[in-house]
DNA sequence: TCCTAATTTTAGGCAAAGCTAAAAAAATAA
DNA sequence: TTATTTTTTTAGCTTTGCCTAAAATTAGGA
């Protein structure tokens, strides 16, 4: 019934990768997100599997029970509502709020996170853009693409990002972008994949590598 | 620089203990508060030691460093905040808090302390009455005594609790007595210690159990 | 196919934090 | 002052979660 906070970061960090995948997920993926070794991630699987948190088939990868990947979701939950709660109440900035999230979701009580979902106002997103799983575990599924799949001219509202990392969090910053943020493409150069944005009143210069890192909500 | 859940624990339960004994506290003291064996304490009081937490002579009982002192005043004062959250922002009961206040006291965040000191209007008290230490370690010496120690006619505000179990908290309730009531003693039992007190229109009869574990603070 | 390289598992160990049982020291009682 | 009881420590084991090194398996290349 309790798990262990390395149980939670294993289910979690298999419940990304699994999505990002889509089918198994193989040691050696899971020992590098986790930054262990191969090894310890076999100990751990194999216990997984005995509690039923996952199937694990020798060489082949594993897959997470309906239970693993409720666990797993119910720490996203708490995860992503924490940020929230830092960044709305107290003012945290959004590329600070993620190792303090890492502590806060291994938090255990139901009714704490009842309650402070409710505090917050049931919110939805997390302060990156990311869907905060319901109770249950099921995530809203949103219509959203990156910018670099983005054509000359149009036009989309920055609704999350893929990586998170202070320094792109603080490059966006830089260049006043944030969840919500209107931008259109003025340009773009298939060469290199670099693209001239409008931001306002602002019109500048990214490279591909920030474009794949934008989710954009188009009309 | 940084402690496990267990040592700082520790820290915090000999923290409460040499206060409470005024002095050495013993290998025994510790495992009964703890709920751990004496053999554990043994252990983990020369590992706190050989960290400089703490002084250890063999037999002897040990007696908290400077700095084992303010390891463990920092954690009453994060343990001591997340309760005025827990109340105060969401609306938690005074004796629903304990619990998940002893996980939320090990987050380690200086800044995360910081504002929610800050976001809850720097409180002097918990919930339960007791002071918050301030981040220097350093606590509030307040003027309290216990209920039982009132004569016959002095009137004092509740201040605090000294037993705070969930049964003795939820009695309170039933008798509406919590943190800033005006109790007056209409008559006290010498012979068995108990009271006939008066509580906004209420008058009635409490036993010394009572009258033994509830401060107040008299003009 | 067969050989080499990469991936994954197993074997064996270590540190933290706990336990029981036995030994040692201190406190109490006779 | 002895003898007994209580307290405390030591010794030896367990579990969790991690590691390295070696063995096993799978995948890729020629
Ligand atoms: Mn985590
Ligand atoms: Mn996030
Ligand atoms: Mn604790
Ligand atoms: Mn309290």
């Amino acid at each position: 019934m309790n798990y262990s906070f390395s149980e939670e970061n294993y289910l979690k960090a298999i419940y990304h990768l699994e999505q990002y995948l889509k089918g198994e997920v193989s040691t050696n993926a899971i020992a590098d997100k986790m930054d262990t070794k191969p090894s310890s991630v076999t100990d751990m699987v194999q216990k997984l599997a005995d509690k039923d948190l996952l199937t694990y088939k020798k060489y082949k990868g594993v897959l997470l029970t309906a239970k693993g990947k409720k666990i797993a979701a119910s720490v996203i939950r708490k995860h992503r509502l924490w940020e929230v709660f830092l960044v709305e109440k107290l003012n945290f900035h959004w590329d600070e709020v993620h190792e303090i999230a890492e502590q806060l979701e291994h938090i255990q009580s139901e009714e704490l996170v009842k309650r402070l979902d409710n505090f917050l106002g049931n919110p939805d997103f997390d302060p990156h853009g990311d869907p905060i799983p319901d109770p249950q575990g099921n995530v809203k599924k949103t219509e959203k693409k990156l910018l670099s799949e983005c054509l000359k001219n149009q036009r989309g509202i920055c609704v999350g990002v893929k990586e998170s990392s202070g320094e792109f969090l603080q490059y966006l910053d830089k260049k006043n972008i944030s969840i919500g943020t209107k931008i259109t493409v003025l340009g773009k150069e298939f060469f290199d994949g670099s693209m001239v944005i409008q931001v306002g009143q602002d019109q500048f210069f990214i490279s591909k590598v920030i474009a794949e890192n934008l989710y954009v909500q188009t009309s």
